[in-house]
DNA sequence: CTGAAAGCGCTTACAG
DNA sequence: CTGAAAGCGCTTACAG
């Protein structure tokens, strides 16, 4: 309640309770044994000066600042730029934050501290989640190198790595959907990916070059850059569509491609589940609104994100626990865009 | 690159230089007029050693942090402890985020600083984001007390407070529903709103009694706690709709209530928009998914927390703009609940 | 053009 | 039971 601009620090407190800024700092955390009286008198001070502990000197002495980040990877796509639809990213990062809340962590949403124009602060955190990381990150090495904890999440088991993850199973995913596309009659499955170099794009191209040959179908696999879209999915699908081995079926990591592709379809006037099927590897408001609705993979961002948050606090304690830790089994929404047959 | 454990520090770099800290700092900050090669040199040493300034210590020093934060209140309702539905929290969330890295700041998700468990990071910001404050809020208090600066979202423009914000012209929302409630046929409306006491609730009811006498509708007002969601929409709207004066239309505040109302009144076999028509005051997925989709206002979370974080933003400068800030003009998204007569 | 010293606001061994 | 001193890693007047 001080009348003065300056916020009150442990030094006026000290001088006010009559007491050491030692004294001050022990009787406000419950440290030591003091007399009781000197801690009462201590706390009434405080609270009559408002005195509130600066976190910054407290975690530059500890350091440790009670905050753990998860890192946003640059959002070129135009389409999520404006966050529409950005369902997994968003819930992923309200989950984790509750999470965090509940350790009695705050969560920071950063940049890539290892872009250039990175403020510094993307760098003060306790903690880090790296979702979806990429071959070779070098954010990954950054962190390695300053021995800043970490987990990543969205790793392939299989290619289980030397750092903390949150796995998450795509080639049991993939044939998730390739069985489900297949029991609904799909005969030629076109699998488009995105470009980044992830676990997620890898594995699934993998899969999906076993599944097909085990089952004898054809093998037909586009590589679509994430960040062109629905826009890029549409012109894609116009290629993939005219060419005489017309597929049947696609199956689209991304659900901006999917939605895009089926826009195409429909212009190309084919009939989608009917002359087309779709399935999205990751589920988004387009494909729960699209006409018609579209099935996609319900990758549980909520879950996913509480088991990063709950790994990466327990790496900050004394009793660290193993990982990798197996991230939420995924189910595939089935939609109108595929239908099971009767 | 170091081998070492510990991270280096500006003292390596130095060191390591053959120069002084002083030096370092300003080299690396680009301040002062130091001989080219001197800087290049203590560049490259910087570089060897992958030294990254400890953002701590930097804003201990400057007073400035780099962060901003977005308060989170406590989530008590059961419905969004889920994150399930609630569209308004993230998307605003995602929008502040994005906002705040294009002007080189990160954003912090922290816990109400007012709780007594709230860790002391929740402090650590340079500046924070209010949404819907409460009457008397404590929080505001607190951080007008600390000198700290913030900016209110959703306060009422005729109330305009004596700090900044980002308003919410209610009133014109809530002509706007009942309106089109009216121009749908409804002659008697009933308002649910919630009990929190924030401007969006006392500003509706107040809009609303005002709108009902003009147009000779007869008035009833229900408060009920925003916690209770669907299950208290649903419990409510049972007793609602066995009363002698029966609405043919509710103008419900919150989402999860509208929801749980359609349900009761499914239930006791009316057909909804035909008997009872339903519209909500602030969108979610439930509206958009439930058979049928329940028209609601779109507050635009996204543009709303982009004025919010540009404000806050800019009261950090030397040049602070002016406040309050008008919100984005919101918009009602009718869909099945409530259908213009043809 | 460069450096020594002070200080941001805390906590933590260590004395007494 | 309490305090003086050192130090976390920076930046910033101020000397030289």
């Amino acid at each position: 309640m001080s009348a003065t601009g300056r916020r009150a620090t442990i030094k006026d407190v000290a001088a006010r309770a009559g007491v050491s800024r030692t004294t001050v700092s022990a009787a406000l955390n419950g440290k030591g044994n003091l007399n009781a009286g000197t801690v009462a008198r201590v706390r009434e001070v405080a609270a009559e000066l408002g005195y509130e502990p600066n976190a910054l000197a407290r975690g530059l002495r500890q350091s440790r600042l009670g905050v753990i980040a998860l890192v946003i990877r640059p959002l070129d796509d135009v389409d999520t730029r404006t966050l529409e639809g950005v369902d997994y990213f968003l819930r992923f990062a309200g989950a984790a934050a509750l999470s965090a809340l509940e350790h009695g962590y705050a969560l920071l949403l950063v940049s890539d501290p290892t872009r250039g124009d990175a403020p510094s602060s993307s760098l003060a955190a306790d903690g880090y989640i790296v979702d979806t990381p990429l071959d070779g990150d070098i954010l990954v090495d950054l962190l390695r190198r300053r021995g800043t904890p970490f987990v990543a999440v969205g790793v392939a088991p299989e290619r289980t790595p030397p750092f903390p993850a949150v796995t998450h199973d795509v080639a049991s995913d993939t044939e998730l959907v390739l069985s489900h596309l297949a029991d609904c009659g799909a005969r030629r499955i076109t699998l488009i990916t995105g470009t980044d170099r992830n676990d997620w794009n890898a594995v699934a191209a993998a899969s999906y070059r076993a599944w097909t040959k085990q089952h004898d179908f054809p093998v037909d696999v586009v590589a679509l850059n994430e960040a062109t879209g629905v826009i890029g999915g549409h012109e894609a699908g116009l290629t993939l569509l005219e060419s005489d081995a017309r597929p049947d079926a696609v199956y689209c990591l991304t659900a901006h491609h999917a939605a895009g592709l089926a826009q195409a379809a429909q212009e190309r006037g084919l009939n989608v589940p009917r002359d087309l099927q779709i399935v999205a590897g990751s589920d988004a408001e387009v494909c729960r609104t699209f006409n018609p609705t579209i099935s996609a993979l319900n990758l549980h961002p909520e879950a996913s994100a509480r088991l990063a948050a709950d790994l990466l606090v327990g790496l900050l304690t004394d009793h660290p626990p193993s990982w990798p830790v197996a991230g939420p089994p995924n189910t595939l929404e089935v939609r109108g865009s595929s239908r099971v047959r009767t």
